[in-house]
DNA sequence: AAGAAACACAACCGCATGCCA
DNA sequence: TTGGCATGCGGTTGTGTTTCT
């Protein structure tokens, strides 16, 4: 696969954008549209490459970006979800309505790291850094192989998951309605879900009671325009669309937590239960699907067997109040607060019971 | 006041991936 | 199926600004 030359030709600009150059693309965006963004630059007026111009859009100029100072709620929500997603600044943006991955990542870079390593923590595994780096003891390596075979299996379960869920739609919308017309949905669907705090409702669920501290209120504060967003939300996304996909086409509201919580005690049996019945003929591909992804089965058996792992993710309900410092005027009890609530869950409670 | 060091962030680089002819 | 193109993404670099000595 050739690379895009766009980069390479000479005599195209480099370097910081003038006032000018911003008024051109903005002028040509706004009149135009972007189109291709290799197309982009002779047509604006702009000696840059294509390249260059659309970093330039999605990193500064596109209008429904917010910039200056990162508040405190969103600096929780990027500890908490790095602590998750791991580098995947693009994932952790979309949670962070209006802020770009490039942004989250310098800000990362610059602030949150050095904040994580200035209280002692590992800023790669969010944990204590004796955790991280002393690995003679037999517990903690048997931890870190634990986590590095969970990761593993839960990345490679992510590539088999979002395929095998459109599979499993496509099966759904071939046997289970009749062909077009389309049935029209008895309910309507539920309102989307934000993608990122799918893994929320699962901590709820299973484990009750939010948090001391952290009063919870709805989540609807979260952008919801990146769908594909991460490995648990596709997850948890494909566990729902299994759990809430009925024979006979109505679409019922189940109850998230318990659905899922029916999945791992019952691994594939529920979903399967249910497609396979009424004589679904397809019914084999399906469960054939399921058997597969026992593995998510076991994915989740292991969530719930580290709940503390999610607790920690309350905090991302939008509306939660968590108290943490005023910049410039932190007081080491308010200190303490800002880091307990962002970091007890998942430092202090890892290990497995 | 001047130079050095540290910091902050915009921008670049190059690989990965999806789409399409 | 293959190859070219466009775009996404994460790591890195460059440059302007601020703080320190």
């Amino acid at each position: 696969m050739g690379r895009s030359a766009c980069c390479e030709k000479v005599g195209l600009k480099k370097g910081p954008w003038t006032r000018e150059e911003d008024e051109k693309l903005l002028a040509y965006i706004q009149q135009h549209g972007h189109g291709s963004w290799r197309a982009l630059p002779p047509k604006a007026g702009l000696q840059r490459c294509g390249k260059s111009c659309r970093l330039r859009w999605t990193n500064y100029l596109r209008p429904d970006i917010k910039r200056g100072k990162f508040s405190l709620q969103e600096e929780q929500t990027i500890i908490q979800l790095h602590a998750l997603l791991g580098n995947r600044w693009s994932a952790i943006a979309s949670c962070l309505s209006k802020r770009t991955d490039n942004e989250i990542k310098n800000y990362w870079n610059t602030h949150l790291k050095k904040k994580l390593i200035k209280i002692g923590l590992d800023p790669i595994t969010h944990k204590p850094k004796y955790h991280a780096l002393d690995c003679n003891q037999p517990k903690d390596i048997a931890n870190l192989n634990h986590m590095a075979q969970w990761e593993s299996a839960r990345l490679e379960a992510e590539a088999r998951i979002i395929s095998e869920s459109k599979l499993i739609s496509d099966v759904y919308h071939s046997t289970a309605t009749p062909p077009p017309p389309r049935p029209p949905l008895l309910a309507p669907p539920p309102p989307p879900r934000p993608s990122c705090l799918d893994v929320l409702k699962v901590s709820q669920g299973a484990w009750g009671t939010p948090r001391k501290g952290v009063t919870i209120t709805n989540s609807n504060g979260f952008s919801t325009t990146n769908a594909a967003l991460t490995s648990v939300s596709s997850m948890l996304k494909f566990s729902d669309t299994m759990l809430s996909a009925s024979i006979d086409g109505v679409i019922h509201e189940h109850s998230f937590a318990s659905d899922i919580i029916n999945y791992v005690e019952s691994p594939g049996a529920c979903a399967i239960g249910r497609i396979t019945s009424e004589n679904n003929q397809d019914g084999y591909q399906v469960k054939g699907i399921m058997d597969n992804s026992l593995q998510i089965h076991d994915m989740v058996a292991d969530w719930l067997r580290f709940p503390s792992f999610l607790e920690g993710f309350t905090d991302l309900q939008s509306g939660s109040v968590v108290t943490g410092p005023a910049d410039n005027a932190v007081s080491e009890d308010n200190t303490n607060s800002y880091w307990n609530n962002i970091l007890l869950p998942s430092t202090h409670k890892w290990i497995r019971p």
